[in-house]
DNA sequence: AACACCGACAACCGCTCGGGG
DNA sequence: ACCCCGAGCGGTTGTCGGTGT
């Protein structure tokens, strides 16, 4: 019959796992509905999917965001909006769902904080003024610890992107963008993203200390 | 020690899109 | 041209562990 009764929820078991992860590596992607009928799992095909895309696909990164990533995610959500999995195309081992997490959990409560929606100019405005400058800072800042800079690091004033009410099509943090300028709205091209930088997480890849009383009173003061 | 609250993550749901008949 | 179905995407909810009281 096929009732809704035959469809198990919930979180997944090691059995069903090892019989997800054994026929995908056989078989390969896709037919996610005869995923189900072949091993006999009582999950539906997007469930099946879904936990192999976000759960047992090899390769996937695990721990923390970190300073690159969250650069990387700011600036493309910049672009693209809500368009996680076309997010996550730049980011190799992490998932959509993940980074879709980290925005809602992390970024949101960021704007909570500033009494602003997260998709409003003012909080745009935030992010170009005081978080993304010091996360370029810091990622500068860890870099040029573990070796030495070619050319001495740009004044602070350098990192500090143009007042509000300027033209926000170039601003200084985009320029210091680590996105190619080939990668547009229509990105064809994305290979030389994929892998590289981010192996290896020296550093600290908590950004609560950027958002600080300090930094929040000097935005309430530029939004009075 | 027990409870409440909160944050992070996993999973589900509904909608949309694209390909094949 | 239309319909159907599978796959993918984004929003939302559920669950669990950690932390504060």
């Amino acid at each position: 019959m096929g009732s809704d009764d035959d469809v198990k929820k919930g979180p997944w078991t090691a059995e069903e796992d090892s019989a997800l992860y054994t026929y995908v590596t056989v078989n390969g992607e896709g037919h996610w509905n005869s995923v189900a009928r072949s091993t006999g799992l009582k999950r539906t095909g997007k469930s099946c999917r879904l936990r192999w895309l976000n759960y047992l696909r090899p390769n996937l990164r695990r721990g923390n965001i970190t300073l690159q990533e969250q650069l990387l995610i700011l600036q493309l959500h910049s672009r693209w909006g809500n368009r996680w999995s076309k997010i996550a195309e730049f980011l190799p081992g992490r998932t959509d769902n993940e980074i879709k997490n980290y925005w809602r959990t992390r970024v949101q409560k960021q704007a909570k904080q500033l009494n602003c929606d997260v998709n409003s100019q003012r909080f745009r405005d935030a992010m170009r003024l005081v978080w993304i400058p010091r996360l370029v800072e810091r990622i500068e800042a860890a870099t040029s610890a573990q070796s030495p800079p070619l050319q001495p690091p740009p004044p602070p004033s350098l990192l500090l992107p143009p007042c509000i009410a300027t033209d926000t099509s170039t601003s200084t943090w985009e320029q210091k963008s680590i996105i190619p300028e080939n990668v547009s709205g229509s990105c064809s091209d994305t290979s030389d993203l994929r892998g590289g930088w981010w192996e290896g997480d020296g550093v600290d890849s908590s950004f609560e200390s950027l958002w600080t009383e300090e930094n929040i009173c000097f935005l309430q003061h530029i939004f009075s």
